[in-house]
DNA sequence: ATGACTGCAAACTCTTTGCACAACA
DNA sequence: TGTTGTGCAAAGAGTTTGCAGTCAT
């Protein structure tokens, strides 16, 4: 779970000495627990789940790698409006859907064009580096209960 | 500018009672003021917007009663993850840019078609209600900060 | 009159900041 | 050895909750 990654290993400590920044065990964790769980996990989840490994390791640094690891594109942050944002490592492109009852986000293996709208944003000046659809609803359970 | 709307007022009022709640004034006068702006709003700022017409305003009253016109689809929340949430009632579709430096958040009217999306949601036994694209990037003036 | 709504205060969650110590290069 | 990174504690922002009083119906 927690063991070297190899390949991935090795192209995130290339980055970080390319930016004069240093490999430390808690950047190679944290990534390693993103890229092998290919789902998306909260700050918190994420300390739970690196915590055999690291048990000292603390939120505000788990935040700062997270962050990190957003800037050179080893992960993405999904704000779905249902408390914490959420940290994922999957490549591949996909959404997510969040029910608005109980807070549950899941993943959307669907394919949208994001062109038409990375087009209008650079006509207006901006520099766009990611897009993500949040769909929003109810979930399976939740919907069952309110009938 | 917040002056009744007409229309507007009367649909909401009467939505309103079909479900056996009140017509308030903060309720109208929130309403009025998301639907005159066209634009997005942080709690805090509908709160501003309509100081001089209810002075008192609480903001939990301000949530409240934007949840409760989400709930109604008079108006849509925005997670563009830059702090605080947003709310719009803008009825054509479209969708946002978020600048991840300085946490501006514009429109972005240009069409995606939303369908597969909504599709792979009722296949996991979703039951979506809306869908929104955040395209994340740095905007003109940050985006020319750093060059 | 009665139940829903509002305002106030406080709590709560998530995230960031400041500073001293530790550890990568 | 010199910074960069980490951990701790605390603060900060945004949002929600509990409760007493108010007001629409």
């Amino acid at each position: 779970m927690l063991t070297p990654l190899g390949k991935a290993d090795d192209r995130l400590a290339e980055r970080l000495r390319g930016r004069g920044q240093r490999v430390t065990p808690q950047r190679l964790v944290i990534h390693r627990v993103l890229h092998v769980r290919q789902r998306h996990l909260t700050a918190d989840e994420v300390r739970e789940a690196v915590a055999d490994v690291l048990p000292g390791l603390s939120l505000p640094t788990v935040y700062a790698t997270l962050d990190l690891l957003v800037e050179l594109n080893f992960a993405r942050r999904v704000d779905a409006g249902t408390g914490a944002a959420l940290y994922d490592a999957r490549t591949e492109p996909h959404h997510h859907m969040a029910c608005r009852a109980c807070g549950r986000v899941e993943d959307l293996d669907a394919w949208v064009d994001p062109e038409p709208l990375l087009v209008a944003a650079r006509d207006a000046g901006f520099e766009p580096t990611a897009a993500g659809v949040v769909v929003t609803g109810l979930c399976g359970l939740c919907s069952a209960r309110r009938h």
